[in-house]
DNA sequence: CACGCGGTTTGATGCACATCAAGGCGGACG
DNA sequence: CGTCCGCCTTGATGTGCATCAAACCGCGTG
């Protein structure tokens, strides 16, 4: 019983056969194919609407490329997004049939969809399947958590520093500076930090004017040296945030 | 296979051994009596630490009676916590061995706890309880996505009436007015909705003052009408906070 | 009873971030 | 080429909460 290093999963495989055994570490063949083939696939356009919040979810998902965003909101329109979906992330919880969120594309996506039922059935069948997925929500989980002490107790430039260390570690290579392309818009940032758009627009400048980071274009980020990026977010270790 | 309502335990059954049954609610007599033969008991006294920051954790435990406090902290001494521990909740992730943030008993606590490895075997054996687990891991995620709303989005008069409606909803009797005992001191309140104690008793202060609860001592609650109260949190509908 | 102590309340002041408002930049499209 | 529209930036002003400071209350202890 092997089993597949998720974040090797996530980084070398961007296809779906491969981001089942995320789901599916442990499985041998014969389980991969019973997943295999109650599969179908969808995609959506930046900006979509996944899922409504409230709606019912007929099916489980994984998605395939892409990054989507999770947001609940309050009546008067006040919004938090709660979660942050790249790919091998799961959508729709098993077990429980209404979405208590939003579910919107952020970048353009494919999923991988599973019909409900017969993912539910084969859960209940395997336990390396729902071990996996234990495992799995219960990293969101320390995600989710690590997220509070953010809104709970930081200052707007933590927020931001935070938010960028996490998207430059997520695609750090070897490569001197540092680059990458954020995947929210300020809006989407201020929605995930608890700030509104200029706040997060104003410390982004300041952390530039400060020469922690450098902007190319309006989404590309530079950093030569992330340590201090991480500084200034708060963090002295490395907190592994969303997971 | 019949599954017994956590809701329900959790309210009827402070007693272990109906505990496990939240545990392994779809299970019979067999692995409940597995279950049994590999647990032992601990009590706490309120405010003794239970489990540091970056411990090991040999144990898998879950709370028989009182309420237990989740906290992460910063390196210059900021802290927000992350979670309320209640009867039939667990403490120490299994499947990981290290504890990301500090548990401290609020009240006085009694755990449950079982040896870790034999319950990961038995785990690996049994879907029912690794679905359990999943179920449970799950909604504890919901909560701690919805107090991500409360800690980014609302003001500290909503954050504390959103709190005093989970303590007294949770308490609530057929009997009027509403009355429960805050498990948390000012202190520990301030830490759950990021905000300082100071900041906190003025909100209670403020509350009291527009009649929307009145006090009894430091830790009696009263409420006469708890949706008034619900329209000060900023939740139109019930919400199902805290698991 | 005086005393100290932890938890709480209340007041005065300041600052970080929200809010309101205006302008800039780049891409799509007539 | 000019115009519009989304998205972003920057400035001016206001306010909600933190901070600093002091006093209160109930309780155990000498």
């Amino acid at each position: 019983m092997t089993r597949i290093d998720l974040q090797l999963a996530k980084s070398d495989c961007n296809q779906c056969p491969i981001r089942h055994r995320a789901v599916c570490a442990s499985c041998d063949g014969p389980e991969l194919d019973r997943l295999a083939s109650m599969k179908s696939y969808r995609s959506w356009k930046a900006g979509e609407t996944i899922v409504l919040e409230g709606d019912a979810l007929p099916f489980v998902a994984s998605i395939v490329i892409g990054c989507a965003t999770l947001t609940r909101s309050m009546e008067d329109g006040r919004m938090q997004m709660v979660g942050l979906l790249l790919p091998s992330d799961f959508v729709g919880r098993p077990g429980r049939a209404a979405a208590p969120y939003e579910v919107v594309a952020a970048t353009d996506v494919t999923m991988c969809m599973f019909d409900r039922p017969a993912f539910e059935t084969m859960m209940a069948e395997t336990p390396h399947v729902a071990g996996r997925l234990l495992e799995m929500s219960l990293d969101e989980l320390d995600a989710a958590r690590d997220w509070m002490l953010v809104l709970g107790r930081k200052t707007a430039r933590e927020k931001v520093a935070t938010l960028l260390a996490i998207v430059l570690r997520r695609a750090s290579t070897a490569a001197r500076p540092l680059r990458a392309d954020l995947p929210l818009t300020r809006e989407a940032m201020a929605t995930y930090l608890g700030l509104t758009i200029e706040t997060v627009s104003r410390q982004i400048s300041a952390l530039k004017k400060d020469g922690v980071i450098r902007l190319d274009g309006k989404r590309g980020v530079l950093c030569d040296d992330l340590s201090v990026l991480m500084t200034e977010a708060g963090d002295d270790e490395d907190g592994g945030l969303v997971d």
